[in-house]
DNA sequence: CGAATTTGACCTGCGC
DNA sequence: GCGCAGGTCAAATTCG
């Protein structure tokens, strides 16, 4: 057991910084002023850093919002309350799901609101085990390949008992140790969504040396027959709706970044810890 | 011909 | 303990 209390060597460095030094020790308090300014002018740009991130995922949900809106309101949790299909089986694992309504966004919002106090291991619980994503797609394109930049191979396709479309699974295979398991089912309420369920945690590198081309290529995927048409997918990307789905998509890039998730966790704990020492 | 995909059989976990 | 449904395996098949 961990605790996310700060540490006592975090918590006295501050505190000699905050309280002025002794005055026997002229030149050893100037360093520490030196060093408390330095700090500060830090956590000035991670609260910056955090307003913006803030700020981009509102953004990001509105605009979820909005598709919506003006769309079929398609909703991942309509499938298990489907009276024709009731679902008895299997609990649900702890998941976070992207998806297109801006609310399901759940996974963050509940770890910060529930889980954080016990704290138990902060790097791991903000780490999806499960992310779900909801994608659209053509409804005339039968294939579940999504090209996320990943190399995958598939090992199994099933029909599920509440979806008649087949639920395709698939492993990573750009490293042979990587654990990650993808599953991809379409909506069995719209055909042309796409839900795309990743398991774990990869342990290598993004195969690309273009994230956004591949982000892009997710993107596009399944929803033209013609993927290498470049022209067409330019004009494609002009789509408010592509733009979204490419949005969503680069969120959830981010979030499975192990960098961004420590970033954003050390940006969370500093300004928390700020509001501590400024009462 | 090797790699990737398909598909039926088998395994496993959960609810009754 | 049994049955059901999801998940995985591996031989067969297809594809480049």
């Amino acid at each position: 057991m961990e605790s996310c209390s700060p540490s006592p060597q975090l918590s006295l460095d501050l505190n000699v910084g905050l309280s002025p030094a002794s005055p026997s020790q002229p030149p050893m308090a100037s360093e520490l002023e030196a060093k408390l300014s330095r700090m500060n002018e830090e956590n000035k740009r991670l609260h910056e850093m955090l307003n913006m991130v803030i700020e981009t995922n509102e953004k990001y949900m509105a605009l979820g919002s909005k598709i919506v809106d003006s769309g079929n309101g398609f909703s991942p949790n309509k499938e298990r309350q489907n009276a024709a299909f009731p679902v008895k089986k299997r609990k649900i694992n702890d998941s976070s799901t992207i998806s297109f309504n801006g609310s399901s966004s759940e996974r963050t919002d509940a770890f910060l609101q529930k889980e954080s106090p016990s704290c138990k291991s902060f790097q791991e619980e903000i780490k999806p085990k499960v992310t779900r994503i909801i994608m659209q797609c053509d409804p005339a394109n039968s294939s579940l390949v999504v090209k996320d930049g990943y190399q995958w191979r598939k090992y199994g396709q099933k029909v599920t008992r509440d979806n008649p479309s087949p639920r395709a699974y698939f492993k990573c295979s750009f490293a042979p140790s990587c654990p990650v398991k993808k599953k991809v089912q379409r909506s069995a309420e719209d055909e042309s969504v796409l839900i795309v369920t990743y398991e774990g945690k990869h342990n290598h590198g993004y195969p690309s040396t273009s994230l956004s081309e591949n982000i892009f290529l997710s993107c596009y995927a399944g929803n033209n027959d013609a993927g290498s048409d470049v022209e067409k997918a330019c004009r494609e990307i002009q789509n408010q709706e592509f733009q979204t789905i490419f949005i969503k998509q680069m969120t959830n890039f981010l979030i499975q970044d192990p960098s961004f998730t420590t970033a954003l966790a050390n940006a969370i704990s500093e300004k928390v810890f700020e509001n501590i020492t400024d009462v």
